[in-house]
RNA sequence: GCCUGGGUGGCGGAAUUGGUAUACGCGCACGACUUAAAAUCGUGUCUCGCAAGAGAUGCGGGUUCGACUCCCGCCCUAGGCACCA
């Protein structure tokens, strides 16, 4: 037999899965069980893929290969986020147009993607930036906007100004844009909105009917932030002037000694002429202008500036208190502005002790101890020494308690306050989000069209569903001049025109990318149809069953993706409101020295490389031997061999296959079953690392045998071929085998030939291993104990001594205590 | 500061309804084959100890017949973030 080489096999087989359409699925069939297995599809850079892509698709091709040997109806698309801004920028530098880039760096990417034996079908892609993919992102906005999900405002943003663009809040990293690292300034911009926050609570809820990682999900909870309080108006002192604030705690309103506003909170600018020290105020307010908000959130000491000459006055005490601001509360979130507990919020003390401000405890926790029950809980002895305690700045309590100097509701239970404290003051109770509408105005050329025109009055009208695709236009210049550049098209204006007539404008603003790709899975199941963005029959493919991707998504993507998804079902468009019912990420791909790869360290590694040096099957099973699928991965090459011995080991193994009735040993069956069953349960687990090496385990023990019976050998070929798809299908072949492996049905397991006929039981005295007994099965537990009791090492052990007890815990050990 | 993970041999890692810690792989050492090397195969490989044995899953406690696994208190580390009122 030749030697097992790597690079023939490989291009044999893909060029033959190609011709004959091995990944081509009748998307129609209703026969088998439907399963859809989704990647988080790729912006196609000009680097190519990368090593995280690979482990990630490869992590799903396993799967998409299990589920159909186990006879789903599989469909496992992939596609490309074509739109964004590297090929713009790419373009302003080379003046190479944007889809010309995009379409090169596709081909590379699917050239990667057959060069690792992904079983995809690229005549059934979705390619964002296609006018056949982006008539529908365009039709889905029109839904949106007929149907009040859509707004148009101006509003203070993040500009980028390098990009000359805005960039929505959860895109600015370290105060500085995601794509090309310049500092983010905050600029008055007209944009359009999505109206996610009406979901607030329906993301929060449906999180729990859904199978993702649990701290995706509180993430996702987190990053929503919904918090529930009261609204209370603050009047300030001498004036009708009022100030809102949101507060989580409005038991403790008794306890409010002073207030605090963001900078930019515009009352400032009404008492300018009552400040004293107006001077020092604005230049406090021009430096929280300069800082983005991650430098305020980074200050490691709260700063601020008291408003000297301005007081306000505390709704339930009537007590003139302090206004100060700082930047540490935003003007972004709740009203702007905070009543402050020193007593009960850690924050407010630090703050209330760097100025010296006063500090009045308003809840006590019960105090159980010498309690005289004669006695009010506020006039306990222990009481007011906790309220000592907490005045003098020595403690601060932030949990439920009894109210104390609370007027007419001390001795009240917190809880209940709330709601009564704020009545009194003629508050409301509020729910808060943290969560904020999503912008999706871009000054970009690169993106999809927004499909919106302007009448001469200024007044948007949506573009007709009969002219969509509203195109993007070929005929612009892409050196950003802070305008958009599609104002820059002739061909844009006259479309307008002809079709709308004249003095008509079109909308200059493309789409957030972020919108192409929160509803790509939707297109999947019918990537060619021209009337609607997925027909009613092929609708049954969704939702998606297994979402694989990284978990930095976390946030963005997979927040709008079930945005859409909510928004869709609310329309009537889908009939399901979540869109990927398992969700699993991959860890990051690492250097051979645990270092993230980049660019600038020099230590990317090319998947090509890899797969030209060790082969597709090697680098696929490898990634997934070497870590849990969630953990980072190590890329080192000096472990890859292992994987690499492995398949050579079962490319040997063949030679000793012999066919027919041969008689095989029990011995091999028991263990072959055993792997079988164990690796069925760790990929659908998607366990992979000890799936791969339960069949190190078992080639290992084959090949200490003289001959393998061809159909156990068969059978271990087919657990290995979602792994490796080349060796196996090859293997498969050279036995004689004509149709393909990936076809065949996935081996069972078989209960009877996985018993044991005896068990190594383990003896420990006082839980100390001292001795092992082989015990048949079927042993009664009294005769294993007495067994165990008369071995030499446990008289020894136990020295004479009667034993106190003993546990036998079945078939695997017993514990004599003494 | 807060949130979420993670800490097991020289290295990647395995083991949880609490039951033989260190599977599998890499590396290393020795041996076989070879003129030699590579490849391959075999044996060994947590620490201390001549041995009997003792100790070890970041550290310190606890529960238990028995703890990597559960509880309490720390330390270190990675990633993320929202000082959220």
């Amino acid at each position: 037999m030749e030697k097992y080489n790597h690079k023939d096999i490989e291009s044999k087989w893909q060029k033959h899965w190609l011709e004959t359409g091995a990944f081509k699925i009748d998307k129609d069939d209703t026969s088998k069980p439907k399963y859809y297995i989704l990647d988080m599809f790729p912006y196609p850079s000009g680097d190519g893929l990368h090593m995280g892509h690979t482990e990630s698709y490869t992590a799903s091709d396993v799967y998409y290969r299990f589920k159909k040997m186990q006879g789903f109806n599989v469909l496992h698309p992939q596609g490309f986020d074509a739109f964004g801004l590297p090929a713009e920028n790419y373009a302003i530098k080379t003046k190479v147009h944007p889809a010309e880039t995009t379409e090169k760096n596709i081909n590379t990417y699917i050239g990667q993607m057959k060069m690792l034996g992904l079983a995809y079908d690229f005549d059934e892609k979705a390619v964002t930036s296609d006018p056949k993919y982006y008539k529908w992102t365009q039709w889905i906005f029109s839904q949106f906007y007929k149907n009040d999900l859509v707004y148009k405002k101006t509003s203070k943003t993040n500009w980028c100004s390098s990009c000359q663009t805005v960039i929505a809040n959860e895109q600015v990293v370290d105060g500085k844009c995601e794509r090309c690292g310049a500092e983010i300034i905050q600029k008055e911009v007209p944009g359009w909105f999505f109206k996610i926050t009406d979901f607030a609570d329906d993301l929060i809820t449906g999180l729990e009917k859904i199978d993702w990682p649990e701290h995706t999900k509180k993430n996702q909870v987190n990053w929503i932030g919904k918090s529930e309080g009261a609204e209370i108006e603050f009047r300030i002192q001498n004036s009708e002037l009022k100030i809102k604030v949101f507060t989580t705690r409005p038991d403790t309103l008794f306890g409010a000694t002073y207030m605090v506003l963001a900078p930019e909170h515009p009352i400032i600018e009404n008492l300018e002429n009552r400040i004293q020290n107006l001077g020092e105020v604005k230049n406090y307010i021009e430096r929280a202008k300069n800082k983005t908000e991650m430098d305020r959130i980074e200050a490691k000491e709260k700063t601020g500036v008291k408003l000297e000459g301005i007081f306000a006055i505390n709704p339930a005490t009537q007590e003139e208190i302090p206004v100060f601001i700082a930047d540490y509360v935003l003007g972004g979130y709740g009203t702007g502005a905070i009543m402050a507990v020193p007593a009960h919020d850690e924050r407010d003390l630090e703050f209330a002790k760097k100025y010296n401000l006063k500090i009045e405890p308003v809840v006590s926790p019960m105090i159980v101890e010498n309690r005289d029950p004669l006695i009010k809980h506020s006039e306990q002895k222990g009481v007011l020494e906790f309220i000592g305690d907490v005045r003098s700045g020595k403690k601060c309590f932030s949990e439920s308690g009894y109210l104390v100097n609370s007027g007419k509701f001390t001795d009240m239970y917190n809880i209940e306050a709330k709601k009564e404290i704020t009545k009194f003051v003629g508050g409301k109770m509020t729910t808060n989000y943290r969560l904020r509408d999503w912008s999706i105005s871009r000054q970009r050329y690169w993106g999809c069209p927004i499909p919106v025109v302007y009448s001469p009055d200024g007044e948007a009208h949506l573009v007709p569903e009969e002219n969509l695709p509203w195109t993007l236009p070929a005929d612009v210049d892409f050196v950003p001049t802070g305008i958009s550049p599609l104002a820059k098209s002739k061909e844009l204006k006259e479309r307008t025109e002809k079709i709308f007539g004249e003095g008509w404008v079109p909308e200059y603003d493309t789409m957030d990318t972020f919108v192409d790709s929160s509803w790509y899975f939707l297109r999947y199941p019918d990537p060619h149809n021209e009337k609607e963005f997925c027909s009613e029959t092929r609708k049954k493919w969704l939702p998606v069953d297994l979402y694989i991707g990284g978990a930095e998504h976390t946030y963005m993507h997979l927040l709008f993706a079930r945005f859409f998804v909510k928004a869709m079902n609310k329309i009537g468009l889908v009939n399901f409101d979540e869109p990927f019912q398992r969700l699993r990420h991959q860890g990051m791909v690492l250097d051979g020295q645990g270092k993230k790869m980049s660019k600038s360290k020099g230590n990317v590694i090319n998947p090509n490389d890899m797969v030209n040096r060790f082969g597709a099957d090697s680098v696929r099973t490898y990634m997934l031997f070497a870590a849990p699928l969630e953990d980072e991965v190590m890329w080192n090459e000096d472990n890859i061999v292992g994987v690499y011995r492995f398949l050579e080991k079962m490319w040997r193994l063949s030679s000793k296959v012999k066919g027919g009735e041969l008689k095989v040993e029990n011995k091999i069956q028991n263990l072959l079953h055993k792997t079988i069953k164990k690796v069925s349960n760790d990929i659908d687990n998607l366990k992979y690392n000890t799936a791969v090496s339960a069949m190190m385990i078992l080639i290992n023990d084959m090949e200490k045998e003289e001959e393998i019976a061809r159909q156990d050998y068969e059978s271990f070929l087919k657990i290995l071929s979602p792994f490796a798809p080349h060796i196996t299908e090859e293997l498969w072949q050279i036995l004689g085998n004509t149709n393909s492996i990936h076809n065949e049905p996935w081996p069972k397991f078989d209960e009877n030939l996985m018993k044991d006929t005896s068990y190594t039981v383990v003896i420990q005295i006082n839980g100390k291993v001292r001795a092992e007994i082989q015990v048949e099965e079927g042993t009664s537990d009294d005769d294993v104990k007495k067994l165990a009791m008369e071995q030499e090492a446990s008289k020894k052990w136990m020295a004479g001594n009667e034993p106190k007890k003993v546990i036998y815990v079945k078939n695997k050990l017993v514990n004599i205590v003494i």
